[in-house]
RNA sequence: GCGGACGUGCCGGAGUGGCCAAACGGAAUGGGUUUAGGCCCCAUUGGCUUAGUGCCUACGCAGGUUCGAAUCCUGUCGUCCGCACCA
């Protein structure tokens, strides 16, 4: 496009000011918040001849307590994206919802006297109100919000779904309980043997009859799948470990004539066996105990319990024997079954068989309890010596001491025994996953309700789907227990299938079952008929930029990625995971240096930020910190750095001529897109800030500029300040939104790269007389006045275009030179000094 | 113990094989402007040296690869995060 001749546009002064700024910002932001709003700027349909791009943010949880910065921050990152994607011509999705069932809010709500439902809509009211002013670009049309039953009715569709396919079931088994929440929870939920809300409370086991969704269904996919993520890496070992996979054998020990079985990665070391060690918490310890011992394995367990978590970390092993014997499957010998304290029991069987020589805690164990040590693998070999050990070894080696293998590899052992054991039908190969079922029922109220009955009759019952939704009672009495127990309206009820009496399950779901399927929702969230229509979700899912925290790596994204697999194979879906990337922001401190949060009272509050500053003055500064994945501090200073900047920008804009542009202009315009371009599509936002701050600083020395590089600067910077950005676009005499502008393109032809050498040699020759003058000043107790510059002929006519800006960087009278310039003024034939590249200079 | 990330001026952070260490922002000090300033503008902020084009020191520490390393490799120390008696 050519330079339109110097046109007059007017940019129109701006007359309203605040006290702390100089500009109204409050009254820029509104007007363009409503503008988006009233035009519905953001709301996007499937049809369109655009690329789709579906970003989202991890959707709040409403809290009363309502946005901080720290929520600004995070929505920010994501409306950075979007505006950014959007303008670069996607067809975008970008939706915000509420996961607003949960514990907190009926917490709350029972402490206030309120009703969680009141509490809960009223701080999404107050989420909303704070999203839309944060300038965020949401599209509202979509909301949801996971308390409405138009929402929860799904999930208890999906329950009976998953239900029909196996993957629900009840079951009685030690689960974790927490006092605190009064209910049980899942595995996830339970962090260092606490409760994930309240890290003061340790979880309790209780033996409880549960309902459990088969996650490890899909352990295997689950972890095979994670390769094919652009997840953060940290993220993607946290779930692999999660998941836990490892490969081993099964062995069937005899014990009391019956088979137990137990699981070894070790079934090379079988001949080493010299006890056996089964978990204090195990089902059917009590199986195994003799007459004789029960008095010492029950005060064994009773200490046991009344030890603290944090105790047993630091515990020692510890155990007792409990008067059995179990018989080794090889070499039949008639070893003892300790009860222990280090044995997981939910993992594996529950028990295991012990090496002391080969497993550093057996070898403590039998130290303790004066056990036996066999060492059945050696290192040095063909002349295995075995020493005495202080230490389990645990390196590799040959076999001793163990019939027929003798003398093997222990790596081909193991494959060698795990066969012979196989073929005896008293072990197999397995593999075994950490991973355990997703308990999902909860004694409370404020949840989904599970939708089955329990009839006196034909017993456990699902509801039929076109009785969907079971609705939540509001009319409850809420202070002991769960209160949909004492709610007969909605516990009596009919059995769906023999139409006898019939009780409802009170339980309700947890709130990650809402949330493991909300971005499905977002495509279709007004269907009464379904879920969604697979035509809407086909077109957006799945979500190609996911943004959200890291501590749902093991819980939501575990959960979410399993619900996605599940439902593709019930063909609701066609794609094996939700989230193709993932970015994990960092968090807002506040300027006490601790995480911001209401409890430690250093909350920094977006409407104190918006009035003083702006909010383009307050993403501006958040995202120019430091990279947006990485953890930042709030500082008062700092966003007055930010607010210089945003006020230079008013200046210019209000002073500014646009003319011609300059080759100079054009050049930093075209390396700056380039540049933004690649930092802000890789979430490196405080480059791009960075870079703009330094393009702006060069138009800034130009004369006149062009529209289109003056637009171009716009552009640039409205996915970080989409307010000021959009007034001034606006008051450049655009009737479009630069909301919904195109983002510039760059034009590698227009990129100078010798003039931004060139300005880096005059960038050098500045630092040179300065260094100069440091010296005149010091040694010689003189003010520099002027600047004499000898270059080489071919330099002259860079410096002598120069010379103004050098003046004004040296704030002294320039005079330049050609070196072989006769009639120059030279007392001292500094002229000799000058080079290529660097002038002679003389200072007086 | 295992796994992941990181270590650069006073601070936040750029730079990820040579152009080039310290951009950009903050802070501090000095100066200018101002009735005044907490606004704005300018200068200085590792050391030495000299009227400059230089040298030294310096990217946690120690080695190595390379003609050349903040950048690659090895070891080591330290910080942060996650998992943790998983057999």
């Amino acid at each position: 496009m050519k330079n339109p001749a110097k046109e007059n546009v007017k940019v129109l002064p701006i007359k309203e000011t605040t006290e702390a700024t100089g500009i109204n910002f409050k009254q820029i932001e509104e007007k363009w918040q409503n503008i988006w709003e009233e035009r519905k700027v953001f709301a996007v349909r499937e049809e369109s001849k655009k690329k789709k791009f579906y970003c989202l943010e991890m959707f709040p949880y409403p809290s009363g307590s309502g946005l901080h910065m720290g929520h600004a921050f995070n929505y920010s990152i994501g409306d950075i994206y979007t505006r950014f994607k959007r303008m670069n011509g996607f067809n975008v999705l970008y939706p915000m919802g509420y996961d607003s069932f949960g514990l907190p809010a009926e917490n709350a709500a029972v402490k206030a006297q309120s009703h969680p439902k009141i509490f809960t809509e009223q701080a999404i009211e107050n989420f909303v109100r704070q999203q839309k002013s944060l300038g965020l670009s949401y599209d509202w049309e979509r909301k949801l919000m996971t308390h409405s039953s138009e929402y929860y009715r799904w999930n208890q569709y999906f329950f009976l779904k998953f239900f029909e396919k196996g993957l629900v079931y009840r079951k009685k088994s030690p689960v974790n309980y927490c006092s605190k929440c009064e209910t049980v929870l899942a595995n996830e939920q339970v962090h260092n043997g606490k409760c994930w809300r309240h890290g003061d409370t340790d979880i309790e086991l209780k033996q409880l009859e549960q309902w459990f969704i088969k996650t490890t269904a899909y352990a295997e996919e689950l972890l095979k799948d994670i390769d094919k993520l652009q997840w953060p890496e940290r993220i993607k070992s946290m779930q692999r470990n999660w998941i836990g996979k490892s490969q081993g054998t099964e062995i069937l020990f005899t014990i009391n004539g019956e088979k137990w079985p137990i699981f070894t990665t070790r079934p090379d070391t079988i001949f080493g066996v010299t006890f056996m060690v089964v978990s204090a918490q195990h089902p059917r310890l009590m199986e195994l105990v003799t007459d004789k011992e029960k008095k010492e394995v029950e005060k064994f367990l009773k200490k046991l319990k009344s030890t603290k978590q944090e105790d047993m970390d630091l515990m020692e092993k510890d155990g007792v024997f409990t008067g059995s014997y179990a018989v080794n499957p090889m070499t039949k010998g008639k070893i003892p079954v300790y009860a222990g304290n280090f044995v997981v029991a939910d993992y594996g069987s529950g028990m295991v068989m012990a090496v002391p020589a080969h497993d550093q805690r057996d070898y403590e164990f039998a130290k303790k309890y004066s056990l036996p040590i066999k060492q059945v693998i050696c290192g040095n070999w063909p002349k295995p010596v075995c020493p005495v050990l202080s230490e389990a070894y645990v390196n590799n080696g040959h076999l001793v001491a163990s019939g027929e293998f003798e003398g093997l590899k222990n790596e081909e052992a193991k494959e060698k025994i795990a066969a012979d054991l196989e073929r005896l039908g008293l072990g197999k190969k397995v593999v075994q996953y950490k991973l355990r079922d997703w308990l999902v029922s909860r004694q409370r109220y404020w949840g989904t309700p599970i939708p089955f009955v329990y009839c006196e009759k034909c017993g456990v019952v699902p509801v039929l789907e076109r009785d969907l939704p079971i609705k939540l009672p509001e009319n409850v009495k809420f202070g002991q227990g769960n209160p949909l127990e004492s709610n007969k309206e909605f516990v009596e009820t009919k059995c769906p299938q023999c139409k006898g009496k019939a009780r409802r399950e009170t339980d309700t779901m947890d709130t990650f079952f809402d949330s493991s399927w909300y971005y499905l929702r977002y495509c279709d969230n007004k269907n009464d008929k379904k879920p969604f229509d697979a035509s809407k979700t086909d077109y957006w899912m799945p979500v190609d930029q996911y943004i959200g925290g890291a501590e749902h790596a093991c819980m939501h994204l575990i959960y979410a990625r399993f619900f996605t697999k599940a439902l593709r194979d019930l063909g609701f879906l066609k794609f094996d995971e939700p989230f193709i990337k993932l970015f994990n922001q960092g968090m807002l401190h506040g300027p006490d240096g601790a995480v911001m949060s209401k409890s430690r009272g250093n909350v920094v509050l977006p409407e104190t930020i918006s009035a003083k500053y702006g909010m383009d003055t307050a993403r501006l500064f958040l995202v120019s910190i430091a990279s947006p994945d990485k953890d930042i501090e709030w500082s008062d200073s700092g966003i007055e750095g930010s607010l210089r900047f945003i006020n230079r920008v008013f200046e210019y804009f209000n002073g500014v001529s646009v003319g011609n542009s300059s080759k100079r202009a054009e050049s930093k315009t075209h390396k700056a897109i380039k540049e933004i371009t690649q930092d802000i599509e890789t979430f490196q936002y405080n480059l791009a800030v960075i870079k703009i701050r330094a393009l702006f600083d060069a138009l800034g020395e130009e004369k006149e500029i062009n529209r289109i590089e003056l637009e171009s600067f716009l552009k640039l910077l409205h996915p970080i300040c989409p307010h000021i950005t959009e007034e001034f676009w606006h008051r450049l005499g655009n009737k479009t939104l630069v909301s919904l502008e195109s983002w510039p393109v760059f034009d590698a032809s227009k990129i100078d790269e010798k003039l931004e050498q060139q300005e880096q040699q005059i960038e050098n020759t500045i630092n040179d007389i300065k260094n100069i003058f440091k010296i005149i000043r010091e040694k010689q107790g003189k003010e520099p006045q002027k600047a004499y510059l000898y270059v080489i002929p071919p330099e002259l006519k860079l410096y002598k275009e120069a010379e103004g800006k050098l003046k004004t960087n040296l704030n002294v009278a320039v005079e330049v030179f050609a070196n072989n310039d006769p009639k120059k003024h030279d007392p001292e034939n500094k002229a000799g000094k000058a080079k290529f590249g660097k002038p002679g200079i003389y200072v007086v």
